[in-house]
RNA sequence: GCGUUUGAUGAGCGU
């Protein structure tokens, strides 16, 4: 049972949950009942696939077989369901959980702290964190980090800072996704200054910045057109040994071009296609929207057409960059027709 | 006795 489960696991965390599904089917032929553990894997797997329904089917199916779900199950599906934003029918499963004595764990409260959150409902987020509190839960790091994120998206970056405060004096010591959250909230209020002063922070205490931390300071750094100490930035991360993502080159690229260093940027995309790291949508838009706004709309239709030749398929936001590329040079014949040849290739406009 | 399988948090592009 152990060998399949993980097996089944490693099937969904590749991506292959239907075949993990498959071998859900099989193990019941072969005579190995699976357990909740087996089901929790594939209903979990099954949400992330966006495909909540199903994975109620499979809740269904567990329950007919008299497995018992337990709170992994519930927070699995009441996370696909919020992820979907089905919060009546979430808010259902948390009252089924609770009629079944199954209490919320600190995975749970965090799970809907964090989508609340992201939903900018911060306070309401403040209320969950109460009330797993007075149930004698207590919050982790987990916890404090979604509503530090919460608060720098809506740029209360001193609320956040003061969360971080609390772990700190709390004995919860932040991490570097703790301090990451941190320098993106100050570079997002464009205070790059307070946001370096929390990067020297997580060094003192010990963090070693990752890519990420690295890629906030960097982005915040362009948009305050700080390109020297982006630089700068940049030099440091390759000294400690990190290499460029597909997110950082981006990082990169719009950052050089929004400060109107075009030439920079072309050479570094380059450099790029001949490393084993290949641009995705995101990079190419970000260099043919450079072209069209820079009259050279010609170049950048040559560069949408090289994405089918390169095996991908334009998304919205690359139409959407062409054709305003085509409207800005009064190109509106081109430009409609485009718009046409989006929904052709089943890419429906937004 | 212990360990070994399942759930929660951070960065990029267009209008």
């Amino acid at each position: 049972l152990h060998t399949y489960n993980t097996i089944i696991n490693g099937l969904c965390k590749i991506g292959e949950t239907t075949v993990a599904a498959g071998l859900l089917k099989r193990m019941n032929d072969a005579g190995c009942q699976p357990d909740v553990v087996t089901y929790n894997t594939i209903i979990d797997s099954t949400c992330k696939d966006r495909l909540v329904h199903e994975a109620l089917d499979i809740f269904s199916q567990m329950k007919g077989k008299s497995i018992k779900p337990d709170v992994i199950t519930y927070t699995s599906l009441m996370h696909g369901l919020c992820n979907s934003g089905q919060w009546k029918e979430a808010s259902a499963l948390l009252n089924e959980m609770m009629g079944l004595n199954i209490m919320p764990d600190v995975v749970t409260f965090s799970m809907l702290i964090d989508t609340l959150c992201k939903e900018g409902e911060v306070s309401e987020a403040q209320g969950v964190l109460k009330k797993m509190t007075e149930k004698g839960v207590e919050p982790n790091i987990f916890t404090y980090n979604s509503l530090m994120d919460g608060y720098c998206l809506r740029r209360e970056v001193v609320e956040a800072r003061k969360i971080l405060d609390v772990m700190i004096s709390k004995g919860c010591s932040p991490d570097v996704l703790s301090y990451s959250i941190l320098i993106n909230g100050y570079c997002k209020i464009k205070r790059i200054d307070d946001a370096k002063q929390v990067f020297d922070e997580m060094i003192h205490r010990g963090l070693i910045p990752d890519t990420v931390s690295y890629s906030n300071l960097l982005s915040g750094l362009f948009q305050a057109g700080r390109v020297l100490e982006a630089k700068e930035v940049l030099k440091n991360m390759y000294t400690q040994g990190h290499s460029l993502n597909l997110i950082t080159y981006s990082i990169l690229l719009d950052g050089l071009i929004k400060q109107g260093c075009f030439d920079q940027a072309l050479e570094l995309f380059r450099d790029m296609q001949n490393s084993y790291l290949k641009p995705d949508l995101a990079i190419y838009n970000t260099i043919i929207d450079a072209m069209c706004k820079s009259g050279k709309l010609k170049d950048a239709r040559e560069l949408f057409l090289e994405l089918s030749v390169k095996g991908l398929q334009p998304n919205v936001r690359v139409w959407t960059t062409i054709i305003n590329g085509l409207c800005r040079e009064g190109l509106l014949d081109e430009a409609y027709k485009a718009f046409r040849q989006m929904e052709e290739d089943g890419c429906p406009p937004d």
